[in-house]
RNA sequence: GCCCCUAUGGCGGAACUGGUAGACGCGUCCGACUCAAAAUCGGAUUCCGCAAGGAGUGCUGGUUCGAUUCCGGCUAGGGGCACCA
């Protein structure tokens, strides 16, 4: 006899050592299975893991110890995004190394992951500041140097002045730096990019055949890239408006891009940003066009300044010419409203169809004439003043194309400009254009990966050879101020040149850590290779991923670079292969109540005491004291707000499967989990009563398991359809992704099995039925085992098997189980259910009909009212409509 | 401003491609066991109604024998992008 109660502590320990000690989730290198590659997006060694991870690693292992169960060779590795700036931060409030806090940090949370029972393969590890990782990094940016797509190039940079260091446009959010939140600025300095717009076409492209992404990101990537299709124009300057400006090069035109060149007669300005060239030359001449610009690049480009700016714009008394009418002039405007980095910087406006200029124009009096009538409004009457207008029409007020649709007449005006040749090139032509930045990868901190760049006087930008990799981080670096420790550091800079061997200096920016976290899912597969970042025939074979599992937050920035890096990596012959991530599932966040005191100061839900109030709202008391807590809403676990629940803690009191088991119930893992201690005791009581159960089943099959008989009774089948029909289920939806719903199809099976075997009072049991019980046990223990995989095993030797469940086949529905000779009709009156009524599978259409008249409530319904119509459903429905 | 998603009992959520709305869990109530409690087990639980019955998936209109599901128009909540020409 079994003891009654599971004893959580003791299973999980035991089994993780035995799974330890038998390696069976060290996947090897020479498996001829089909290969299933399963990956959580790795953590940021931050020091201990939160709810998010155990989510995330719950899924993915839940995933991985079913392919493994079906038969395939799964990757499942893990590892940590381990640069960053975080770590430097924490050396300076502590006085310690980057790299001590960082692995301390590892040891941490690699025990805590340890604890979780994931079924992955540690012998893969890799943490990316480790030199053995970086070095391969520092390849592959010589690699795509090499392959020219790398640039380095001065440019306006988001700078964050709290974390000293530049940023990307992926990485300003709002206004403000991802992770510092400080309003950023904007400065001028030499960067290091990777260009990801020699992509732009081929990222935006391939997304319609992501088709195991979510479309939410890809939409969202889609917007990101940002194409649109469009006319360069070439507008002439009249030089009789020049003035002092007079014979100054690159001034006689203004180029402007609009992908509306159907509006070009409603045109009634142009305007150039305050940065470009033109407004640069005009302010020469010009001290209050020069002060303007001043202003205008005060005010910045932060949400708060964009929204609140008004549309302002100086007149620099230059005309440009209407391309369709040689008397048309055009004023042309400096405005704080045009982007430099968009398009050409310059645009022509076109108010009525466009609010932007309709709000210019409002200001300087410059008028509005529509030239795209709404369809069913009289083009006599159509006036447009506040709001513009940008839906569809038919050309008005526009000469040749009058009465053309918005597409036929940018199809025309494309046509008759790029026709039209001024100075051997013509007036126009069509371009495609993009809001995809390249990637500004410098960063001006120590803890990132060097860029192996040596600058020489005399030869200029010079490579690290190779064999000099890598470029290591000093380890005497202080960080008692601000600033890039690389960069004062007395001797690590000053190299001799590669090249000429004279003095030389070394590039101190280091990578953006978005670089370190765009390959690791390729370097898992080959892990320890020191030739090479890769072995492409090891890459080729693993990759893609077939699923990635991750917080919906990387929808842009990491998904993003990470595609980039693989055509990257394929330019440079390291790859063969289009995307990274064939399937990616993005989870949901956890969340938790919150609770302020009294004094409006946060307070931990684990000094919160839950009062329930049978029928009032509920209460929440501080546990010490006894004073009230207000309860505020739901939000995402965090430090500052206090609402986090520590998975230690959960792990040590109830187990690692009571937390798996709770983060896959009940809520849909693409939505947010509201995190509870009511919940949490619930997936216990559901270990222990699946404990219970398999005890129960134990009891009721006996020692010996009974051969197969011939012929199975009733009972027997019945139990066994149950167990077979709840296996077809669970399958099917692990696979698309619901756990939730299999923990429900589980209960259910438990449900049925418990009040059956609860029924047999006393042995003994015919051995069919023992049969038949021993076959549900397995199934309902196998169903379970990639969610609570302790308990599996426990339940698993308690059937009396020798191996382990981690490593036993997924069982085989058995389908004719599934057929059942009867079938349940529903009968409906009008649509209305009015009964049911059991028939044999097959039954001819008047025969169901005959039986559905026969019911008494459908008779009752019917009201003496002949039928007019009988529909029916095949196995489902009949339907009776009077 | 533009784009997208979501809305089902007290709560989290089920409902295959239009076919029994509310599976499963939480909570609550009743009962059993117990001196008592915890644990466990059994029952009830969308709303109105004693019942027969009726209403019901954010609101509203439509298509259909039949709509949580499809279409149109709203409302609310959430998210993404944002002077992008």
């Amino acid at each position: 006899m079994r003891s009654e109660r599971y004893n959580v502590r003791e299973s999980e320990a035991k089994w993780q050592k035995a799974w330890a000690d038998a390696q069976v989730f060290k996947t090897p290198s020479d498996d001829r299975r089909p290969k299933y590659y399963v990956l959580e997006m790795f953590p940021y060694p931050s020091g201990r893991i939160h709810m998010g991870h155990v989510r995330n690693y719950a899924m993915g292992d839940v995933v991985a110890r079913y392919r493994r169960a079906r038969g395939y060779d799964v990757l499942h590795p893990m590892g940590w995004d381990a640069f960053g700036m975080p770590a430097e931060n924490a050396a300076m409030q502590n006085d310690t190394h980057p790299a001590r806090w960082t692995y301390a940090n590892i040891d941490t949370m690699r025990a805590q992951l340890q604890s979780m029972g994931l079924s992955l393969d540690w012998s893969r590890e890799i943490a990316t500041c480790d030199p053995s990782y970086y070095k391969h990094q520092q390849r592959l940016f010589l690699d795509f140097l090499r392959a020219g797509l790398v640039a380095r190039r001065k440019s306006k940079v988001n700078w964050d002045p709290v974390d000293q260091t530049v940023l990307a446009n992926e990485q300003v959010i709002d206004g403000r730096g991802w992770r510092s939140g400080a309003v950023v600025e904007q400065r001028e300095l030499i960067q290091w990019f990777f260009k990801i717009t020699d992509y732009s076409d081929d990222l935006l492209g391939s997304l319609d055949r992501l088709d195991r992404w979510p479309e939410k990101v890809r939409l969202m990537q889609r917007n990101w890239i940002g194409r649109s299709e469009g006319l360069m124009v070439r507008f002439l300057i009249d030089p009789a408006t020049l003035g002092a400006l007079a014979g100054e090069a690159g001034i006689d035109e203004l180029e402007v891009y609009t992908t509306r060149p159907d509006t070009l007669f409603g045109a009634k300005f142009m305007a150039v940003a305050p940065d470009h060239p033109l407004a640069a030359a005009a302010a020469r001449h010009d001290p209050a066009l020069a002060t303007f610009i001043e202003e205008c690049r005060r005010v910045g480009t932060s949400v708060a300044a964009i929204e609140t700016a008004e549309k302002k714009g100086f007149d620099t008394g230059l005309r440009a010419v209407h391309p369709f009418d040689p008397g048309w002039r055009l004023p042309v405007y400096v405005a704080n409203f045009i982007l430099m980095e968009y398009g050409t910087g310059a645009i022509f406006g076109c108010p009525a169809h466009d609010q932007r200029d309709l709000d210019f124009v409002n200001v300087y009096g410059l008028g509005a004439t529509p030239v795209v009538c709404p369809p069913g409004v009289d083009p006599a009457t159509f006036t447009v003043d506040e709001v513009a207008y940008d839906g569809d029409g038919i050309l008005i007020n526009s000469r040749f194309l009058d009465g053309m649709t918005i597409d036929q007449a940018k199809e025309e005006v494309a046509r008759r400009l790029e026709a039209v040749t001024i100075g051997n090139r013509p007036q126009a032509k069509r371009q495609v254009n993009y809001k995809l930045r390249d990637w500004g990868i410098s960063r001006q901190r120590y803890w990132g990966c060097p860029i192996p760049i040596i600058h020489c006087e005399s030869c200029g930008v010079v490579p690290v050879p190779k064999r000099d990799l890598p470029v290591t981080l000093p380890d005497d670096v202080t960080f008692d101020q601000p600033g890039n420790p690389l960069d004062r550091h007395p001797t690590w800079k000053h190299v001799a040149c590669p090249r000429c061997g004279g003095s030389a200096r070394r590039e101190t920016d280091t990578m953006d850590t978005f670089v370190d976290s765009s390959w690791y899912f390729v370097r898992f597969t080959d892990p320890d290779n020191d030739a090479a970042p890769v072995e492409p025939a090891i890459a080729n074979h693993w990759l893609a991923v077939d699923q990635y599992i991750g917080g919906i937050e990387h929808a842009i920035l990491h998904l993003l670079y990470s595609r980039f890096f693989t055509r990257a990596m394929r330019k440079c012959g390291l790859l063969d292969l289009d995307e990274p991530f064939a399937g990616l599932f993005t989870q949901g966040m956890v969340v938790h109540e919150t609770y302020r005191d009294a004094l409006g100061q946060w307070v931990a839900p684990s000094e919160v005491r839950l009062e329930a109030d049978a029928a009032g709202p509920r209460r929440a008391v501080l546990a010490a004291t006894g004073e009230p807590v207000e309860i505020g809403p739901t939000e995402k676990m965090s430090k500052s707000k206090r609402n986090t629940v520590d998975p230690d803690d959960i792990i040590a009191t109830y187990g690692a499967d009571t937390a798996r088991w709770f983060m896959l119930s009940d809520s849909p893992p693409e939505r947010d989990v509201i995190w509870t201690e009511a919940g949490v005791q619930g997936a216990y009581k559901a270990m222990q009563r699946l404990w219970r159960l398999t005890c129960d089943i134990e009891r009721v099959v006996g020692p010996e398991r009974p051969a197969a008989p011939a012929v199975f009774g009733a009972e027997a089948r019945r139990v066994r359809r149950m167990a077979h029909a709840a296996l077809a289920r669970i399958e099917d939806e692990i696979e698309r992704f619901r756990f939730n719903v299999c923990v429900a199809t589980i209960y259910e099976l438990a449900n049925a099995l418990s009040a059956s075997v609860g029924a047999i009072e006393s042995a003994p049991v015919a051995d069919d039925l023992r049969r038949a019980f021993g076959e549900a046990g397995d199934i309902l223990v196998q169903c379970f085992a990639p969610m609570m995989p302790h308990l599996a095993e426990e339940c698993w030797e308690a059937l009396g098997h020798k191996t382990l469940v981690a490593q036993s086949p997924w069982p085989a529905v058995d389908r004719n189980l599934l057929v059942s000779t009867h079938v349940i009709y529903v009968a409906q009156v009008n649509g209305k259910k009015r009964g049911e009524l059991s028939i044999e599978r097959g039954a001819d259409a008047k025969e169901i009909e005959k039986a559905a008249l026969g019911l008494d409530g459908v008779v009752r319904a019917m009201d003496n009212k002949p039928a007019r119509k009988v529909i029916i459903v095949p196995n489902r429905i009949v339907n009776v409509v009077v």
